[in-house]
Parts: structure tokens; C-alpha cells; sequence
DNA sequence: TGGGGTCCT
DNA sequence: AGGACCC
């Protein structure tokens, strides 16, 4: 939509292959949901416009330019995927209640309020932190709109799980803070395990196969239940998480730890063919690590199989450390197999 | 389901 | 090398 503003108020989906990946507000109120497929998409929507999403070049790009703009007011930003930032203010928060100006004004949404009435029993100054921290936020997300044109939610909490959780409660370009009185209301409002951050699909299942599938039944089981399952550490990380603690720090992401690039191979027959998509693969990824301007120290190739119901199995992958001379000659091709070829191992491609 | 990423075991 | 998690 930056790059094509009349596509604003039209419903829009992203497309990979045969998928809608994600798609604008006009579109969800059309009842197209992200990850659904491009038929039932044009069924509900049959005037949906798609743009292919499969070259991820200007997300990466912009979702880069994002972060660097938030890095102006803290150096403590933390990446999450290409669409998301956990900010830590409380620096940025002591400078601004130090200064007789700030006022106490809180802006956008409170969560919670008018459920229940509000006895201020806070003596740690924590309501006052968390006002300055929407007035923070405020800031930032208008200086995002004026200088990339970028709207956004944003959620103002003392840990980066409610932060998350609460940034979800009002939706298109709006912001939530969450005063502590409400973190139980917020963590129970959710019902599922799974919509707990940090609780996936396999977690999930294992808590289920102990009878635990709600927020409360997680608050209320015994911990040694949880450590039997999952070991003393990632028990007590669940509890507290249903509770809405984490201890997780904003961790400074930097630099890309790896760079990758990705294709379904759909429709790919002979060997021949196989070695020109990689070549391809191969060729963007040394155009991206030349504008890097790091050296690789280790190359990988993951493929996935398609077994013969077409079904997807499992990843595999193999990998190894690239010397230095193997970029120095600059040969790409070579480059493409030798972690294949340096271990000996044959990798065998079966695609439909 | 797709094309990315992170960290832990 | 694989598994879990996130978007």
C-alpha cells in the first residue's frame, strides 16, 4: 500500500503460491483471514487485489528502516519477525518524569477500565511510568506515520509478554497500556494455552495430553505436574508466564545472526532444473551478503520432501564451514555445492 | 499453507 | 542436525 496508495481502500492479500500470507483491513472486514487460500479468498472476495509477496526485498527493507528509526530513541530494541519491535523505555520514562513539563495525561486506550473502578493502590510510582510510556509511544508512533508512513500498534506494559498481549486489544493503528490492577483480567481473557507467546503448537498438545487447556488450569496446576512433562526450567518459565510475568530482558537484535532464501520447488522436475533454482537462490543470497559486507562462516542447505501421498515431511539439512578462499574466487556455482560436496553426502530431491 | 527469522538441545 | 518458537 506505500508503494501503490490506491490500493488503500480496496481489499488486498499478499499472495505466496496458492496462499493470501496477509492482507489489509479491507479485506479482513470482507472475511478474509491471513494464511487462508487464494480460492476460498476469491470466493468470500472476488474483487481482491493480490500482489505477489513472494520476493520478501522491500518488507526486509522497510521492516530494516523501521527498526533503525525506533534505534533513534533507544538503543534497546529488540526485533520480532520483519513487523515487530519491543521497545525497553524505562530510560527514556526516568528522563521525561524528571522534567517538570511531562504531564499526566495518558494516551490511547487503558485496558480494563470501566469494568471495574479503579482504587489506585500503586505506591511504587508505576502508574505514573506507564503513562509516560504511552506518551512515548504516542510520540513514536506519529513521528512514524510523518516520516515513513507507517501506521502501527503499539502496547505499553512493564514486561514485553503484556506488552504483546495488550497491543492486540484495540486493533488497526491504535495503542493500549496496561495498569497492573488488569494483568489477570488481560492473561484470562485469553482462554488457550496457546495464545500465550512463548506456548507453540507442540506445547500446547503436551499440556493438553495432561489436561491442561485454559489459562486458569495452567495458573492452578502443581508445578511438579509441569516439571515432570517438561523439565524444572521450562515449567517454571510457563507458570510465570501464565501469570503475566516474564523475566525476558528487551535483547538489542543487531546484525542478522544468517540470511536465507527460500523456494517451494513446485514443479520441478529434472536435475538440471534443481540446479538452476539454486543457482538462483544462490545468486541472491550473494548480492545480499555483499550489501552485508560480512563473510559467511557456515553455508546450509534445507530441503523438505514431498512423500508420495504429497504430503510435506520433515526438514533436513546439511551444512558446513565455507574457508574464506572459496569467496576470494568468487565462483558461484562452486559455492552452491560445496557443502553438499565437502561432506560427501548426496542429497536425494524427490518434488512432485 | 510461505518465506523468512531466533535460540536451545 | 534437528527441534522449538516467532512473524
Amino acid at each position: 500500500m506505500l508503494r501503490n496508495p490506491e490500493l488503500r481502500t480496496k481489499p488486498l492479500g499478499i499472495q505466496q503460491k496458492n496462499i493470501v500470507v496477509t492482507c489489509n483491513y479491507v479485506a479482513r472486514e470482507r472475511g478474509i483471514s491471513k494464511l487462508s487460500y487464494i480460492k476460498d479468498a476469491e470466493k468470500k472476495c472476488p474483487d481482491i487485489v493480490l500482489v505477489n509477496g513472494e520476493d520478501l526485498t522491500h518488507y526486509r527493507e522497510m521492516s530494516y528502516k523501521i527498526t533503525n528509526f525506533l534505534l533513534k530513541y533507544t538503543p534497546k530494541v529488540e526485533r520480532l519477525g520483519f513487523d515487530e519491535n519491543f521497545l525497553d523505555v524505562s530510560d527514556m520514562v526516568r528522563t521525561r518524569l524528571n522534567d517538570p513539563s511531562t504531564k499526566e495525561e495518558v494516551k490511547g486506550h487503558i485496558y480494563g477500565q470501566g469494568q471495574k473502578d479503579d482504587a489506585d493502590s500503586c505506591t511504587c510510582g508505576c502508574h505514573a511510568r506507564l503513562t509516560v510510556g504511552t506518551q512515548i509511544a504516542a510520540d513514536i508512533r506519529s513521528a512514524l506515520q510523518e516520516e515513513l508512513g507507517i501506521s502501527c500498534c503499539a502496547g505499553i506494559a512493564w514486561n514485553k509478554l503484556l506488552s504483546k498481549l495488550v497491543a492486540g486489544t484495540h486493533k488497526p493503528n491504535q495503542q493500549t497500556v496496561l495498569f497492573p490492577e488488569h494483568t489477570f483480567e488481560l492473561m484470562l481473557s485469553l482462554e488457550a494455552v496457546r495464545a500465550i507467546p512463548g506456548i507453540g503448537h507442540s506445547t500446547a498438545k503436551r499440556l493438553a495430553s495432561l489436561g491442561i487447556q485454559t489459562i486458569s488450569q495452567l495458573q492452578e496446576v502443581d508445578q511438579s505436574v509441569l516439571t515432570g512433562e517438561f523439565g524444572n526450567s521450562m515449567a517454571q518459565t510457563m507458570k510465570l508466564l501464565s501469570c503475566g510475568s516474564d523475566q525476558s530482558p528487551v535483547v538489542t537484535t543487531g546484525q542478522a545472526q544468517s540470511i536465507s532464501d527460500e523456494d517451494s520447488f513446485r514443479k520441478c522436475q529434472d536435475v538440471e532444473d534443481v540446479k538452476n533454482r539454486i543457482g538462483g537462490l544462490l545468486d541472491n543470497l550473494l548480492k545480499r551478503l555483499e550489501e552485508d559486507g560480512r563473510l559467511p562462516g557456515i553455508i546450509r542447505l534445507t530441503l523438505r520432501k514431498l512423500d508420495k501421498e504429497g504430503q510435506w515431511s520433515k526438514r533436513e539439512s546439511r551444512q558446513c564451514r565455507v574457508p574464506s578462499h572459496v569467496f576470494a574466487l568468487g565462483n558461484n556455482k562452486t559455492i552452491a555445492w560445496y557443502c553438499v560436496l565437502s561432506n560427501n553426502k548426496t542429497i536425494q530431491m524427490k518434488m512432485k
